[in-house]
DNA sequence: TGAAAATGTGACGAATCGTCACTCTATGAC
DNA sequence: GTCATAGAGTGACGATTCGTCACATTTTCA
C-alpha cells in the first residue's frame, strides 16, 4: 500500500476544495470579498492550512486563473475537432472564449489581472509556470489551426510574417474586445450594430485582411457562428 | 478678490500634489507598494487630507487613469493633426497608444485594472463619470479618422456595421496587443518577427480587411510607422 | 476683533494578511 | 501493543493598512 500516493491524492484534493471554496466567494461577493479567513471559514480548515497550499492570496488568484485557462484550453481543443474549413475552426475557438467570458465575467477578470505585473510578482514561481504551460497549450490550439489552413493552401503569410504574429494578433483581438465588452459604461456609450457577433466580424475583417480562404464573402461565417454557439455552449461547465 | 476661485484652485493643485505623489511611489515601487500613508507622508500632508479628495485608495486609481488618458488624449489629438492619409492617421493614433505604454508600464497596468469591476465597484462615482467623458473624448479621435476615411471615399463600411464597431476593433486590437505585450513571460515563448511593429502589421491587416484605402500594398505603412513614432516620442513627457 | 466656516490632523477601530510555535494524528518500526 | 516521528492542522498574534471622526488650527469676513 502506498501511502505516499494516497497522501498526494488527498493534498490535491484538498487545493482543490480551497480553490473551489475561493471561487464561490468570488462568484458571490466578488474579488474584493475573498478574503483567507473565509476560505478557511467555508472549508473548515484552519487559515494556516490554506497557507500550506498558496504562498499568498495572488498565488490563489492564480490557481483559479489556472484552473480557467484548464476549462479554456478543454474548450480550445474541442473547437479543434468542429467539422469545418480552417477558418471555421478559428471562429470555433473565438466562440469558446467568448461564451466563457460571458459566463464567468468574475473568472475573466482574474484573467485579466493576472496578466498585470502586480498580481504576478507576488504568487509563487511554481504557480507562474504552471500558467505558462497552460498558455503554451492554448496558443498551441491556435498555432494548429493556423498550420493546418497553411497546409492546406487557405492561407498564405505576407513576408516578414510568422505564424506566431498572427496567433497573437488574433489573441490580442479577442481578448482585448472582450475586456472592452466587459466595460458595460463604455459599451453603453457605443453604438454598435451587435454586441454578440462584433467579435466574429471584427476576426472577419482580419482574416479577410490576411486572405485566409474562403473569405467572408465566399463564406456564410454567421451560420458558423450560430452552429459553433449552439455546439459549444452546451459544454460550458452549468454549476 | 474672489476667494473662492483661489480655495479652488489650491484644491485643484492640492488633488494634483497628492496623484503626483502616487504616481511617484507606483512608477519607482509598483502599484502594491501604494499606501494612503506614503502619499500623506511624501505630500506632508495627514492622511484625513487625502481623504478629504478622495474616497478611497481605488478612487486615486482611477485619478490617475483620469490623467493617463488625458495624457493620450492630448496625443491623440496631437495624431489627428499628422499630414497624410486617413490610414495614416490611425497608424498615428496607434503608435502614440504603443509610445505610452511602453514609457509608463506601470500607469498601462493601472488603465487595465480600472476596466475590470472590482476597481470600479469601489471607485466614486462622479470620478468613473469623468473617465467616461474622457473615453468618450479618446473615441471621439478615433470615430473622427474612420468618418473623415469615409467621407474622403477611402472607406466604406460593410453592410452591417457602423462607425463604432470599427472604432471597438482598432481599440480592441491596440489594447490587446499592448497588454499582452506587457506579459513578459507570455512574449517569449513566442517566435515573433519583431514585436515593435507588430501593432503596425496586424492593423494594417484588419485594415485591408475593412478595404480602407490605399491597402498596405499600395503603399508604404513602414515608412509612416517610423516617421510617426519619431515625431511623437517627442511628445511623451520626459518626466 | 471674534465668531463662523473651512481646512487639516492623527489617534483609533476594524479588517486582513501572513507567521509560527504548538498540538494532534497517522504511520510503521520494533 | 507501544512509541518515536513526520507531517497535517491550528489559531492567536504582530504587522500593516484602510477609512473615520472628534478635535485643532487657520482663514475669512462682518
Amino acid at each position: 500500500m502506498n501511502t505516499q500516493t494516497r497522501r498526494q491524492r488527498e493534498y490535491e484534493q484538498r487545493e482543490k476544495l480551497f480553490l473551489d471554496a475561493a471561487r464561490n466567494i468570488i462568484r458571490t461577493d466578488g474579488i474584493s470579498a475573498l478574503t483567507m479567513d473565509k476560505i478557511a471559514e467555508h472549508t473548515e480548515y484552519a487559515k494556516g492550512t490554506v497557507y500550506k497550499h498558496f504562498t499568498c492570496k495572488e498565488d490563489i488568484l492564480c490557481g483559479l486563473c489556472l484552473d480557467s485557462l484548464g476549462l479554456m484550453y478543454d474548450m480550445f481543443s474541442h473547437a479543434l475537432t468542429w467539422q469545418g474549413n480552417s477558418r471555421e475552426k478559428i471562429i470555433c475557438i473565438g466562440v469558446g472564449y467568448q461564451l466563457y467570458t460571458q459566463r464567468f465575467p468574475e473568472e475573466f477578470d482574474l484573467l485579466i489581472a493576472a496578466r498585470t505585473n502586480n498580481i504576478r510578482e507576488k504568487a509563487s514561481p511554481e504557480r507562474l509556470e504552471r500558467m505558462d504551460q497552460v498558455d503554451t497549450l492554448v496558443l498551441n490550439a491556435i498555432r494548429a489551426v493556423i498550420q493546418l489552413a497553411i497546409q492546406s493552401g487557405d492561407l498564405t503569410l505576407p513576408e516578414h510574417t510568422q505564424v506566431d504574429d498572427l496567433c497573437l494578433g488574433l489573441w490580442a483581438m479577442s481578448f482585448g474586445l472582450l475586456v472592452l465588452e466587459g466595460a458595460r459604461d463604455l459599451i453603453n456609450g457605443l453604438e454598435l450594430s451587435a454586441t454578440n457577433t462584433l467579435l466574429l466580424h471584427q476576426m472577419s475583417c482580419l482574416l479577410d485582411g490576411y486572405h485566409w480562404h474562403p473569405l467572408s464573402t465566399e463564406h456564410d461565417y454567421l451560420l458558423t457562428y450560430q452552429n459553433t454557439f449552439r455546439h459549444l455552449e452546451a459544454l460550458i461547465p452549468k454549476d
